[in-house]
RNA sequence: UGCCCCGUGGUGUAAUUGGCAACACGUCUGACUCUGGAUCAGAAGAGUUCAGGUUCGAUCCCUGACGGGGCAGCCA
């Protein structure tokens, strides 16, 4: 099967091919693999997976939907001193999450460790690896430059004898770290550095999370991989640009070991403005505590995505149209946030809330009394139903919804104009409080008209305006953060300058908590999304919602044609 | 200074493998609207980094320059 199959099967799932597919195909025309395509995701548990693995993650996975074949999930769990289990868990939560399923082929490097042994036996005994006991500054030292050739080590002569018997003391814990390694015995003049005796174990007595004390050397990555490849019968391993120098040293591995031989192929990690996508610098925004957590709304994980709103769908979609390719890239994070929008503007249930309320009193609209009107939970989607809303003499509306003196083109209220209240009536500004001290506006005082309420059709009045507001008999009190980039510029990592955590953006995180929102949002439950009409996506926090006391994070914003003509006006 | 990879509108990805560049995001108009949302209609914006070469014809092949990225962890 290749792409122009898929393409007559089923018109509406073609996906655009990349340079990727191409290799496929061809290998699956030339019958390269028997017709196979088995892709793998290897993450490092050092860290939680952010947006940059899911575009690696939809790659891997959608590769092997695609053309009928299997995608395993393999840790790279070669360094114990980086690694550990919540990163694991943490990680299998989010591919579940994302909607991905490996089956029983949850794997791990460290279940190969001793097979990658006998493998390490083996080309020791081909005369291809060697025990140096160099220590780590002499071998940086022999190792060379980009411009002159390397020296060989003084110990890369050693029998093959010696270098077994010194292997299995390694294994058996009879040196300190540093004092040995096994060494690949290539070409110390190599002009690819990877190729100049590259180090194959180092000795850790360190436990690790899934062998604990049985091991104290550690296979290094480059050692490790692509044997776990072959192990598993990968065809095509995927990974990004900066090992593509890695390649050589892959293929003469597998070559020298005469195994099932895998390909490597290497594609352009994804980079997103205004925030950082490096482990080491999400990390350090942790650990400094410039966010909440791994999870905080403002990072690029996945498990932040998730807290924020993000449905998963979003994220595949986002992923599939960022593309694949081998040239650097930065993708506008607008991208994303259309993702996103694109997806709830489908399923979420619309509602009304007021985040920063302004008192307005309805003076001939009679005291105590209150009706209750009809509201659509979805225009795009009416089988999700109405809901009502209380409408009551005393009501919020948004501050930003109101201006004294309203510039051209300003639809909303305003001291004796017009407005409708959405699915009510509409009213008329008829007063402004105002606090004489501080000048600042404390109320509004209107009336409104009763011939002119939602789908009676007994007014054909017309406003240029409509806005959103909340019962003051009824209203529920709520927090809502609302989220900013975390950086200041598109490429914080590219600022020379500067190092990335001076261009914090610090006002990234906005807490309203004199919020009303309609009363229906009482039955909402943790990770449950809505639009608040006018307003934006909104979640309720998963981690900060308690009994009695809700949190709402706002996703996304809605696109804002106002603010756009305000700001240039 | 060495080696490897990459250069297509503002951004990202395409171009039936040599037949004068398409799609998405973004931007800007207009229509519609009880969300300044959504939707709909439309527009602007690249002659494919540059210079040679091969060819009837080059985004695509060749050469050179320029530009960007990666590589000197007992990290992955």
């Amino acid at each position: 099967m290749n792409k122009t199959d898929i393409k007559n099967e089923n018109n509406a799932s073609i996906k655009p091919g990349n340079f990727i597919t191409e290799i496929i195909d061809e290998d699956l025309k030339t019958n390269k693999y028997g017709g196979k395509v088995h892709t793998r995701f290897p993450p490092e548990p050092n860290g939680y997976l952010h947006i940059g693995h899911a575009k690696s993650i939809c790659l891997n996975f959608g590769l092997a939907e695609t053309y009928g074949g299997l995608c395993n999930l393999r840790f790279d769990d070669t360094n114990p001193t980086k690694e550990e289990v919540e990163y694991v868990d943490s990680i299998i939560e989010d591919l579940r999450w994302l909607g991905f399923d490996w089956g029983d082929r949850l794997y791990f490097a460290s279940d190969y460790f001793e097979q990658l042994f006998e493998y390490a036996v083996k080309l020791i005994k081909k005369g291809k690896a060697y025990v140096d006991s160099l220590t780590m500054e002499e071998i940086r030292g022999y190792r060379g430059t980009h411009t002159e050739p390397g020296k060989e080590s003084p110990y890369r002569n050693r029998s093959a004898e010696e270098n077994l018997s010194l292997f299995e003391r390694m294994r058996a814990g009879e040196f300190k770290e540093g004092e040995h390694v096994l060494r690949a015995k290539i070409d110390m003049s190599s002009p690819n550095m990877n190729l100049r005796d590259p180090i194959m174990y180092r000795i850790r007595h360190a436990s690790h999370h899934r062998t604990d004390n049985k091991w104290c050397i550690y296979p290094m990555y480059d050692w490790a991989h692509g044997q776990s490849d072959s192990i598993e019968g990968i065809t095509h391993s995927i990974c990004t640009l900066e090992f593509e120098n890695h390649r050589p040293l892959y293929d003469w591995f597998l070559d020298e070991l005469e195994i099932y031989h895998p390909q490597q192929i290497e594609f352009a990690r994804l980079n997103l403005s205004y925030t950082v996508m490096s482990k080491r610098k999400l990390l350090q925004l942790v650990e400094e505590q410039i966010v909440s957590g791994w999870d905080d709304p403002r990072m690029p994980t996945i498990s932040a995505l998730r807290r924020r709103g993000y449905t998963p769908e979003s994220i595949r979609l986002f992923s599939e149209r960022v593309g694949v390719a081998k040239r650097d890239n930065m993708i506008d994070v607008a991208l994303l946030e259309h993702s996103i929008r694109e997806d709830l503007n489908k399923r979420a249930m619309r509602v009304m809330a007021v985040l920063k309320p302004l008192k307005v009193v309805i003076e001939n609209y009679p005291e105590n009394q209150t009706e209750e009107l009809d509201a659509i939970n979805n225009p795009e989607d009416l089988s999700m139903g109405k809901r009502r809303v209380t409408f009551s003499r005393e009501i919020f509306i948004e501050r930003e919804d109101f201006l004294e003196f309203p510039p051209k083109k300003f639809f909303r209220l305003s001291p004796g104009t017009e407005v409708r209240l959405r699915y009510a009536y509409i009213i008329k500004c008829e007063k402004v409080i105002k606090d004489n001290k501080t000048g600042e506006v404390l109320e509004l005082r209107c009336t409104y008209d009763p011939a002119t309420k939602s789908g009676s059709g007994t007014s054909d009045k017309k406003v240029k305006g409509t806005i959103h507001w909340v019962s003051a008999v009824d209203a529920i009190e709520a927090e809502v953060r609302l989220y900013d980039r975390l950086f200041l510029v598109e490429d914080p990592s590219y600022e020379k300058e500067k190092d990335f955590m001076e261009l914090i953006n610090p006002n990234s995180l906005e807490i309203l908590d004199t919020c009303k929102m309609e009363k229906s949002l009482l039955n909402s439950k943790p990770g449950d999304k809505f639009q608040f009409e006018r307003l934006g996506y909104f979640c309720v926090d998963t981690v900060d919602t308690k009994e009695g006391k809700f949190v709402f994070n706002r996703t996304v914003p809605l696109r804002d044609t106002w603010a756009k003509i305000s700001k240039t006006s």
